[in-house]
DNA sequence: TATGTTATGTTATATTATTACATATAGATA
DNA sequence: TATCTATATGTAATAATATAACATAACATA
């Protein structure tokens, strides 16, 4: 499962990721049905996230279905039971790399390759916790997205200014 | 400015805001045109995020445009330059509450009344930092967005699990 | 197998955003 | 002032993402 940004077996990695969502579905008596687990799999297989329609047609090709809401319900269920999360600042959808724990993902998206790496710190939970206890806020889901260059591209292109601009 | 739940003088935050943009522009030669000042205004309004299209039907009440790139304009010009940002997890646009400071926003954005406090932190902008500098990555700007409870929802309706669900 | 629940499929449509380019206006320059 | 140039606004068409509402099918288990 990819920790950063360095290669890694990944077929070994997407067996593995599948292997794990097969075993807690049966714990918990949650169906890994045929198109959900395909789903899953078109995520495992990209360290890129995957816009919706992406997959439609992935699912389309395989004749597993060529209306939106097939992706979607299975999104849902992918999300919802924490295999999968969607990357707001794409509008796409990416593997969890850290299934079974509850966490605050981080998600490092390169915007020139477009490789989206999840990393989770707990110290950055406690961190927003505290902020927002500060202002009373109650926190239930987080969504921390960081753009920029990942290793490979930093040596292909200059950063740009941190956002925003203003000094 | 709101800098948390607690209420406040709020017309005179809204002049102040646009009388800080009036300047900035004026400084940096920057045209802070009609349709700009306008949804800058409509975006100081609230403490809510406003869609495009809610920005759109007031400005085509008001005569100013009828046609969604009318609005994007405007939103691009005011992202860029500081005064509003994106909520990605809401596809909506919110003032600006610190402009003329490089920051990392944390938006608290309340799942039942949708309204959206911003705030800033710079630890966390240097423990983003540190997280990403340890996978190689180099930050240009960062999405960080808390969903949960205000205080004043907090009070009407039990909070629900933190995401994910799974443990 | 009968029954309730969950998943999938279908149709239609809603919402958000962009492309590509035409026209207008502001600010700079001759 | 007249012209030039860059920037802003306006128009038309369409792309991309997502959902509502409901019908049918499959599954789970009593």
């Amino acid at each position: 499962m990819p920790l950063g940004f360095e290669k890694h077996d990944h077929t070994a990695c997407i067996q593995s990721a599948l292997a794990k969502a097969d075993s807690y579905c049966a714990d918990k008596g949650l169906q890994f049905t045929k198109i959900r687990r395909r789903v899953l799999e078109l995520l495992l297989m990209e360290h890129k996230a995957l816009g919706a329609y992406d997959l439609l047609g992935n699912l389309s090709n395989e004749g597993l279905g060529t209306q939106p809401p097939i992706v979607y319900h299975a999104l849902d269920f992918l999300v919802a039971n924490g295999f999968a999360h969607k990357i707001e600042k794409l509008n796409a959808y990416s593997a969890c790399c850290h299934p079974g724990k509850t966490h605050a993902p981080v998600f490092m998206i390169c915007r020139r390759c477009k490789c989206v790496v999840e990393t989770q710190t707990e110290p950055l939970r406690n961190f927003l916790g505290t902020t927002a206890k500060a202002a009373g806020f109650l926190i239930e889901r987080t969504v921390i997205e960081i753009e920029g260059l990942c290793p490979s591209c930093q040596k292909a292109e200059p950063a740009r200014p941190y956002y925003p601009l203003r000094t």
